[in-house]
RNA sequence: GCCCCGAUGGCGGAAUCGGUAGACGCAGCGGAUUCAAAAUCCGCCGCCGAAAGGUGUGCCAGUUCGAGUCUGGCUCGGGGCACCA
C-alpha cells in the first residue's frame, strides 16, 4: 500500500484486490509456524475434490473458514488455514472416458485452475503446506497403515455384494445405477458377491458413541445422526432348532423379544445357507432367490421396494413353545444385517404385518394396551384418577400404531408372561432361552465394517499381494509405496489394472515365488479420514505424521467447516482413523479430531424452463433469463433474453449442472472483485442454512462496499485526525453514536466468535454506518469519533473483506497494516446509558412505551407504567390484578 | 421405507435465555438531482381498515401474565442411507 499517493475516489476491486493479495504473499502473511508461546488456532475447511473449476459451495466453504481465519488471528491466535486436494475418484476415470484424457493429467490441471481461482479470492491459506492425495508422497503412509492394521488384524477379508452391471462386465457405484439399470449399457444391475478387504470399525463402534457426547462443539442433529448410524441396541440373539433333528439351528436378532410368543414365520435373506439349501431341490424357489439378486445394493432402494417371499419348506421349532414354525425367504431380509435372518411377529411388527396379510400368513396378538376410561364423570370436577378397564381391540384388519408399542403395554397370550412389561417380559423370555442354551441378551450395532476395495482404477493401490503358498501378503516397507501407473487406457470395462502384467506380475515377499499384486484401489474416504493430520507436517518424507500434530491438533482441529451431506460417512471414518493411528502409536491421544464442526447449508437458486415435445424439460441458466414483476415487485413471468420469449419458472434447487442453474464464481469476481463475491455469501444467510442465489444481492454488496469506499474517501479529503478515545467534548447524538459503535464492537466480536453467524455481524457494522451517516460530526470532537467509526468500521469487516479493508485502514492510517491490527475492543464507559425505554404491555399486548431512569427499581417502573395514558385506556378502568416487571425490556399489566 | 433438519412480508433474512415480530439488505412505489440516463440522495413499504383498531411467524391443539421461540399431533420442503464426494 502507499500512501503517498492520494486516495483514489473510484472503488476499483481489480486494483486493490492485486495490490492487497501482492502484499499479502510478499510478507508471508498466511505462513503457519508453530510458536508455543501463542495460543494455536487450525482451521480447517473441507478439502475440495478437483474437478474442475470451484463452485460456489466452495466459495461458501472457504470464505466461511477464511472469516474465521483472520478474525482470530486479529485476536492474537497463532492460526493454521491449510488447503489440498481430494484428487482421487470417480469423475477423474469418467472424464477420460468422455475426453480420453488420462486421470492423472486431468486432476493436475484442474488443481492449477483452482488453485488460481482460491488465490484470487483472497484466502489467507498457507500454501507451503498444499498436498494432492494422488501423490505417492501422500498415500504411500496409508499404505503403510494398511499393512499395520492388516497385521493387526483390524483389516480383513470377506465377502461383499456389489452392483455387476452384466453387459459392460464392471462394477459400478450407486450413483451409476439408475432405477435398476446401468447408466452406460442400460442392463439390469445384479448383486454380485466378490471378495473385498474390511475395516474393522465395529471394533471402535462403542468409543465412537461413547465420544459423542464429548463434541460440545458439535451441532446436536450432527452428533443424533451419528448416533443413530451406530445404532446400539440392546436385544436377544437366539436360536429356532431345525425341526429335522439335526443339530443346526437358525439364529436371529431382535429388539422385541417380549413378542417372542407370536411369532408366525422366520424370514430369511435370498444369500442365506437356509435359502441356498432349500433351493437345491426348489427350482420354483431357486427362479425366486434369483429374482432377489436383481436389482442395485443401494438401502433406500431395498427399503421402498415391493416386499416378496417365498416359503422354503424347511420348518423349526419355536425354542419357547416347540411349535412349527416354517421359514421364508424374504428380499427386505439383509444378509449384511445380524445373522440375515428375522423372526416374523406380524401382530407387532409393521413390515411384517403387511407381509402376513399379503401371503395369508397367521397373526397371532401377543400384546395389549390397557384401555382407560373416566367413569362417572361431573363436567366441572377434577379429573379423577383414570381407570382401566380392559385392553384395546386387536384387529387383524388393519394395521393399528399402537401394535408395535414398548410402553404402557403388557404380554398376553404368552402363558406365563402374561402381564409382564415390555422390559420384565424381555428378562423372562431371555433367561428362559439362555437356560436351554439357545439364546441370550445381546448388544448389536447397527454400524457394520467399512468394506474399503473398489474395482477402479483412479484410487491409491491396496497394497497387498497374492501369493499361492503364503496367501495374502501385505508388502514389505522398503517396497512401498505401490505406484498407480499413471499412463493406462479408461475402456469403462473393469479396471486398466487388472489388465496390466506388469502391475500385477510380481514375487512373493515372503517366499520369492511368482504372485499376483492386488489390482483393486482404496475407497476414497480413506484419503479424506486422515488429510487434516499431514498439513501440520506434509513435508516429511521419513513418516506419515510427526511431533507437529501434537502442536497443531491439540484438544482437536479448533473449527472444521464443510457440507452437512459429510454428516455421518466422512466425519465418522475420521474419527475412527484417530482412533486407529492413536492405537497403532502414531499420535498420542488427541481425542476427538475435531472440536468444533461448522456444517454450512447447500447453495439454492432459482430454475427456469421451457417444456419440449415429448415432456422433456430444458432447462436455461438464470443468467439468460429477465424477470418480469407486478407493480408490488411480485414475479409475474420471465423471459429468455435471447428471443423474448417466455420461459416457465421452476423452484428454487440445489445449483447443479442437470438443472442448469448454476453461477460460475469467477465470472462474479471478474464483474465485482472477490470482496463483493465474499460480502454477498457471508450476508445472504446464516452459514448453517441454504444460501439463496440473488444476482441483485450481489448488486446490493458491491453497492454497500462503494459507499464505504466513499465514506472513507471524504472523511480522508477534509483530512485525517486522531480518533477519539472517549465520550468528552462529544453531543448527546455523538454520544448515541459512540454507544453504538461500541455496542457494535461487541456484537460482532461475539457473531464471529461465538455465533458463527456472518450476516448479522455485517448488519449491526450497515446499522453503524447508517447512523453515522445521520450524524452532524462537523466539530472537532465530531471529526475524531468519525475517525474512530471508519478505523473500527474498517477492522470489523476485514475478515469478510479483506482486501478492501487493508486499502482503506492504509488510507485511515497511513503505513498501517489491517491484518496484523487487533480486533477492535468495546470499551465499557462508552456503553453507559442513564434512560432506558420499555415496552408497556396490557394483557399482553404492547400498549406503550415509557422512559425511566436505567437504575429505576421496581415499584417506579410499576408506577411509571401504570400511569401511562395508553396503557390506562386499555384497562378500561380494570384494577391491575398483577404486573410484571423483565427489566430492561417491558412491563405487562394483567388488568 | 428408516434417521436428521427446516418452514417468519413480494424475496433473502433478524428477533442470541419465553418478553417491542419483520433489524439489515433486495425488489417495488413516490420524490430530489440531471438536457436525459446511469449513479447518488430523501421518503414510504406485512395483511385488513378512512381511522380507531384488528390481525399476523406452514396447519391443528396445548402450557404461560406473555409463544416465531416450549410440548403433542399433522402438512410440505431439504440432507443422509454405507461404491458421488
Amino acid at each position: 500500500m502507499n500512501s503517498a499517493m492520494p486516495m483514489q475516489d473510484k472503488y476499483i476491486p481489480a486494483d486493490i484486490e492485486r495490490a492487497a493479495q501482492q502484499h499479502w504473499d510478499k510478507t508471508g502473511a498466511a505462513r503457519a509456524v508453530e510458536d508455543a508461546s501463542k495460543p494455536k488456532y487450525y482451521c480447517l475447511s473441507m478439502f475440495p475434490y478437483p474437478s474442475g473449476k470451484l463452485h460456489m459451495g466452495h466459495v461458501r466453504n472457504y470464505t466461511i473458514g477464511d472469516v474465521l481465519t483472520r478474525f482470530h488471528k486479529m485476536q492474537g491466535y497463532n492460526v493454521l488455514q491449510p488447503m489440498g486436494w481430494d484428487a482421487f475418484g470417480m469423475p477423474a476415470e469418467n472424464a477420460a472416458l468422455q475426453n480420453n484424457v488420462p486421470p492423472a493429467g486431468w486432476t493436475y490441471s484442474n488443481i492449477d485452475y483452482m488453485r488460481s481461482q482460491l488465490k484470487s479470492l483472497g484466502f489467507a491459506i498457507d500454501w507451503e503446506r498444499e498436498f494432492a492425495t494422488c501423490t505417492p508422497e501422500y498415500y504411500r503412509w496409508e499404505q503403510w497403515l494398511f499393512t499395520r492394521l492388516y497385521e493387526k488384524g483390524l483389516v480383513y477379508k470377506k465377502l461383499g455384494t456389489v452392483n455387476w452391471d452384466p453387459v459392460d462386465h464392471t462394477v459400478l457405484a450407486n450413483e451409476q445405477v439408475i432405477d435398476g439399470r446401468g447408466w452406460r449399457s442400460g442392463a439390469l444391475i445384479e448383486k454380485r458377491e466378490i471378495p473385498m478387504y474390511y475395516m474393522k470399525i465395529t471394533a471402535y463402534a462403542d468409543e465412537l458413541l461413547t465420544e459423542l457426547d464429548n463434541l460440545p462443539g458439535w451441532p446436536e442433529q450432527v452428533r443424533l445422526m451419528q448416533k443413530n448410524w451406530i445404532g446400539k441396541s440392546t436385544g436377544v440373539r437366539f436360536a429356532f432348532p431345525l425341526a429335522d433333528n439335526t443339530d443346526e439351528k437358525l439364529w436371529v436378532f431382535t429388539t422385541r423379544a417380549d413378542t417372542i410368543m407370536g411369532v408366525t414365520f422366520v424370514a430369511v435373506a435370498a444369500e442365506h445357507p437356509l435359502a441356498t439349501k432349500a433351493a437345491a431341490n426348489n427350482p420354483e424357489l431357486a427362479a425366486f432367490i434369483e429374482e432377489c439378486k436383481k436389482g442395485g445394493i443401494a438401502e433406500a432402494d431395498i427399503a421402498t421396494m415391493e416386499k416378496k417371499g417365498m416359503p422354503t419348506g424347511i420348518f423349526v421349532t419355536h425354542p419357547l413353545t416347540g411349535e412349527q414354525v416354517e421359514v421364508w425367504v424374504g428380499n427386505y431380509v439383509l444378509m449384511s444385517y445380524g445373522d440375515g435372518a428375522v423372526m416374523a411377529v406380524p401382530a407387532h411388527d409393521e413390515r411384517d404385518f403387511a407381509f402376513a396379510k399379503k401371503y395369508d400368513l397367521p397373526i397371532k396378538q401377543v400384546i395389549g394396551r390397557p384401555f382407560f376410561e373416566i367413569r362417572n364423570y361431573e363436567p366441572g370436577t377434577p379429573i379423577p384418577q383414570q381407570q382401566v378397564v380392559g385392553s384395546s381391540e386387536f384387529t387383524t384388519e388393519h394395521w393399528q400404531e399402537w401394535y408395535a408399542d414398548k410402553q404402557n403395554t403388557f404380554c398376553v397370550n404368552s402363558g406365563k408372561y402374561d402381564g409382564l412389561g415390555y422390559e420384565a417380559a424381555v428378562d423372562a423370555i431371555a433367561a428362559d432361552l439362555a437356560a436351554q442354551g439357545l439364546g441370550d441378551k445381546k448388544v448389536q450395532f447397527r454400524l457394520r465394517d467399512w468394506g474399503i476395495s473398489r474395482q477402479r482404477y483412479w484410487g491409491c493401490p491396496i497394497p497387498i499381494i497374492h501369493c499361492k503358498t503364503c496367501g495374502d501378503v501385505p508388502v514389505p516397507d522398503d517396497q512401498l509405496p505401490v505406484v498407480l501407473p499413471e499412463n493406462v487406457e479408461i475402456t469403462g470395462a473393469g479396471s486398466p489394472l487388472a489388465r496390466m502384467p506388469e502391475f500385477y506380475e510380481c514375487k512373493c515377499p515372503k517366499c520369492g515365488g511368482d504372485a499376483r499384486r492386488e489390482t483393486d484401489t482404496m475407497d476414497t474416504f480413506f484419503e479424506s479420514s486422515w488429510y487434516f493430520l499431514r498439513y501440520a507436517c506434509p513435508d516429511n518424507t521419513k513418516a506419515m505424521v510427526d511431533e507437529r500434530v501434537a502442536y497443531w491438533c491439540k484438544g482437536g482441529i479448533d473449527q472444521y467447516i464443510g457440507g452437512i451431506e459429510h454428516a455421518i460417512l466422512h466425519l465418522l471414518y475420521s474419527r475412527f482413523f484417530t482412533k486407529l493411528m492413536r492405537d497403532v502409536g502414531l499420535i498420542g491421544n488427541l481425542g476427538e479430531p475435531f472440536a468444533n464442526l461448522l456444517t454450512q447449508g447447500m447453495v439454492v437458486a432459482p430454475t427456469f424452463y421451457r417444456e419440449l415435445d415429448g415432456g422433456k424439460k430444458q432447462w436455461i441458466n438464470p443468467a439468460d433469463v429477465d424477470v418480469v414483476t407486478d407493480e408490488r415487485g411480485r414475479p409475474t413471468g420471465a423471459t429468455l433474453r435471447a428471443d423474448g420469449q417466455p420461459v416457465v419458472i421452476g423452484g428454487t434447487e440445489k445449483m447443479s449442472k442437470s438443472k442448469n442453474n448454476g453461477v460460475d464464481p469467477q465470472s462474479l469476481i471478474d464483474q465485482y472483485g472477490a470482496d463483493t463475491a465474499r460480502l454477498f455469501i457471508m450476508f445472504a444467510s446464516p452459514p448453517d442454512q441454504s444460501l439463496e442465489w440473488s444476482d441483485a444481492g450481489v448488486e446490493g454488496a458491491f453497492r454497500f462496499l462503494r459507499r464505504l469506499w466513499k465514506l472513507v474517501h471524504d472523511h480522508v479529503q477534509i483530512g485525517l485526525v486522531a480518533a477519539s478515545t472517549s465520550n468528552e467534548g462529544l453531543s448527546a447524538a455523538q454520544a448515541d453514536l459512540r454507544r453504538k459503535l461500541h455496542q457494535t464492537m461487541g456484537k460482532v466480536a461475539d457473531d464471529y466468535g461465538r455465533r458463527k453467524q456472518f450476516n448479522t455481524a455485517i448488519a449491526a457494522v450497515m446499522e453503524l454506518l447508517n447512523a453515522y451517516d445521520k450524524c452532524d460530526l462537523s466539530d472537532a470532537a465530531g471529526r475524531a469519533l468519525a475517525q474512530e467509526v471508519l478505523e473500527s468500521a474498517t477492522l470489523l469487516l476485514f475478515p469478510i473483506v479483506p482486501h478492501i479493508g487493508q486499502a482503506l485502514y492504509a488510507e485511515l492510517k497511513p503505513g498501517a497494516d489491517a491484518g496484523l491490527a487487533a480486533f477492535p475492543k468495546a470499551d465499557p464507559a462508552a456503553l453507559k446509558q442513564d434512560e432506558i425505554e420499555l415496552m408497556v404491555q396490557v394483557n399482553g399486548k404492547l400498549r406503550g412505551a415509557i422512559r425511566v431512569l436505567a437504575e429505576a427499581d421496581k415499584a417506579t417502573i410499576e408506577a411509571a407504567a401504570l400511569a401511562n395514558p395508553e396503557a390506562q385506556k386499555f384497562m378500561e378502568g380494570k384494577p391491575a390484578r398483577k404486573v410484571i416487571v423483565v427489566p430492561g425490556r417491558l412491563v405487562n399489566i394483567v388488568a
